[in-house]
RNA sequence: AGGGACGUAGCUCAGCGGAUAGAGCGGUGGCCUUCGGAGCCAAGGGUCGGGGGUUCAAAUCCCUCCGUUCCUACCA
């Protein structure tokens, strides 16, 4: 039942100067100090019908013959409000959510026309140095989009592609083959993507007294697309290296994959590609022999496809990767999750491909850069936050908070715990934040469990399962709805009807914070209900009727939580 | 220098054309004889960076200035 829809068809009975969806988009929420559900504002019928605003919203007021499901019909200045009958309300969304469990708000792919197959791209790492903080957010947003966009039917594919060759992973191997005595990383009893990383640090820092290190890494970078076996052999072990400890970093996340797809692999069909497309308009081949797109006339600054050397760069892999995605999952819409500091470089890509005639949809998922106090990641001076150190912190801090409670909880409980409601604590600080936006990373917030945070949200669902266990009586939906009607009880009951609506709202705008500030919201309103209604009582019939509406209270914020990649917890 | 993004409470952020601009943190004052205090309630705190414009209505759209930042690599 879409009341805001309704109201939009009932209005239209006597606006015939828009149509109903536009009623239907102007109709909105209105501040909290009014009581009601839903606003009309009529300002633009003012000039055709050339009467005040007051006047039409009085005029309506009284024209509008009410439906049942609404209690009441006002005019407030120029607003028409409508409050939804509060029975009618209860009944229909205890009812719905009870009902489908787990699956409420999900859109299943037979009731819409046509499920779009989507990939997605993330978070596409170079295998030169560790995961740090920037891919822990495109992580978290490349699964939570995911996850929303799955659960409103569409057929999604999460790839992820290693920039697993080209000058700067020939850094940290020409700082190896230099410096690193033959080291692996079990000598130094260190994490292997680590210990590539250093090398790749320790490059950086030699290049300040010996500029000549570029160009022996560019030698380098010549010789491995000639595929010298001494270089292949250090770059397959480096690699492998740093994949391997990759492979932990996203298990630890939760990632997986149904595609990766490697650089090194695609490169030489991009190659030829270009190749095949210097026209000497769009595609000039310069002196150098370099290979370069025109933009200009696109308003984007030109883009060299190919080196001068015929060495590939990243774009150079792009144009065949995104026909061979295609190839691949026959994609209606592919996705790339990636930071804002691309973004001209995606509009050159996409240009590019159109160009070359390849007109599929393609989105850049562009998001902010994470900043320290101290100012922005450094990493080729090692100045980052380490993704598996940060994931260890509020590991062991959840695991210091858990222990400060209980004191004979076994080992295995405090760990599953600890890890549960670490990783809640850090996905729900970052995706809590627009991702269009830039963000300032702040440690020790990262980590609290106090006000905005994930355990806050999973702290309420504990609570009600607390309740829930101390009582035989059995949820279901025979009950009399009609003794909700506590403030807050009523609040709660239009929360949990939104849901679905925001649901689809952060699915399409791929806005997983939108999400997390309803279950913020919703969990608010709950621990208000918490404080002053008591649910397990004497009276039975409003015990039964508060347990149902706890219960689903629990079950919105479970999909809520889960669809951001937060689990949720009986016990905390 | 050109192009983009962002400037909202002391701090971190929501809100992005509609009614008296919200939340968390911090600070202040309350709530421990009721279901888990990782909680709740109250008061306080704002010329929504400055200035112009469009509109019945602007934090929200447009222009301009200031500030921060990203891009303008044969880097990624």
């Amino acid at each position: 039942m879409n009341y805001k829809k309704q109201i939009a068809i009932l209005l239209s009975d006597f606006i015939k100067e828009i149509t109903p969806q536009e009623v239907e988009k102007l109709i909105e929420l209105p501040p909290k100090d009014i009581d009601f559900d839903y606003s009309f504002p009529v300002f633009i019928l003012s000039k055709v019908k050339k009467k005040s605003p007051q006047q039409i919203a009085l005029d309506l007021e009284i024209k509008l013959k009410k439906p049942e499901y609404i209690s009441k019909i006002k005019a407030i200045g120029p607003y028409l409000n409508f409050k939804i009958d509060r029975f009618v309300l209860a009944k229909y969304i205890l009812t719905e959510i009870f009902n489908r469990g787990e699956l409420f708000g999900k859109i299943d792919s037979k009731d819409i026309e046509k499920p779009l197959r989507i990939v997605i791209e993330y978070p596409a790492p170079n295998t030169n140095k560790p995961l740090h903080l920037g891919h822990i957010r495109n992580v978290f947003i490349g699964q939570s989009v995911s996850n929303l966009l799955r659960f409103i039917a569409n057929e999604i594919f999460e790839v992820n592609l290693y920039n697993d060759k080209g000058i700067h992973i020939c850094k940290s191997m020409l700082a190896y083959q230099k410096w690193g005595n033959n080291k692996k990383p079990e000598d130094e009893n260190i994490k292997s993507d680590h210990f590539v990383g250093k090398y790749y640090v320790l490059f950086n820092e030699k290049l300040k007294n010996d500029p000549n290190l570029n160009q022996e890494a560019e030698n380098m970078l010549h010789k491995w697309e000639n595929n010298d076996p001494k270089t292949r052999t250090l770059w397959k072990m480096m690699n492998n290296w740093a994949k391997q400890g990759f492979d932990e970093s996203f298990d630890k996340l939760g990632v997986k994959f149904s595609q990766e797809y490697f650089e090194s692999d695609i490169y030489k069909k991009g190659k030829e590609i270009i190749n095949t497309v210097i026209d000497g308009k769009n595609f000039e081949k310069v002196e150098n022999n370099a290979v370069i797109a025109r933009l200009e006339n696109y308003n984007l600054p030109d883009k060299v496809l190919l080196r001068g050397d015929g060495t590939s760069l990243y774009i150079t892999q792009d144009i065949y990767l995104a026909k061979k995605k295609k190839e691949d999952f026959n994609y209606d819409k592919s996705i790339y999750v990636v930071g804002n500091e691309q973004n001209t470089y995606f509009k050159q890509l996409f240009k590019v491909l159109e160009l070359l005639g390849f007109s599929e949809e393609m989105i850049h998922l562009s998001y902010g850069m994470v900043y320290l106090p101290e100012g922005k990641m450094k990493s080729r001076e090692g100045q980052t936050v380490d993704a598996d150190d940060i994931i260890e912190k509020v590991y062991n801090l959840a695991k210091k908070e858990i222990e400060k409670r209980y004191i004979d909880l076994n080992e295995e409980e405090i760990e599953k715990r600890s890890r549960i409601i670490g990783q809640a604590a850090l996905r729900f600080y970052i995706l809590k934040y627009d991702p269009k936006k830039d963000f300032t990373y702040y440690p020790d917030k990262s980590i609290s469990f106090e006000g905005d945070t994930g355990p806050y949200i999973q702290y309420v669902y504990a609570r009600i399962q607390s309740i829930i266990n101390k009582t035989e009586v059995e949820i279901d939906i025979d009950i009399d709805f009609s003794l909700l009607k506590h403030k807050t009880e009523k609040e709660l009951i239009f929360n949990l009807y939104q849901f679905p609506e925001i649901l689809k709202e952060a699915a399409e705008s791929y806005k997983p914070h939108l999400m997390c500030q309803y279950l913020l919201n919703l969990s608010q309103h709950l621990n208000s209900f918490y404080v002053s209604c008591q649910v397990i009582s004497s009276e039975i019939n409003l015990q039964k009727a508060r347990l149902l509406l706890i219960r689903c209270t629990q079950i919105v914020i479970k999909i809520g939580l889960n669809l951001l990649g937060i689990e949720i917890l009986e016990q905390m």
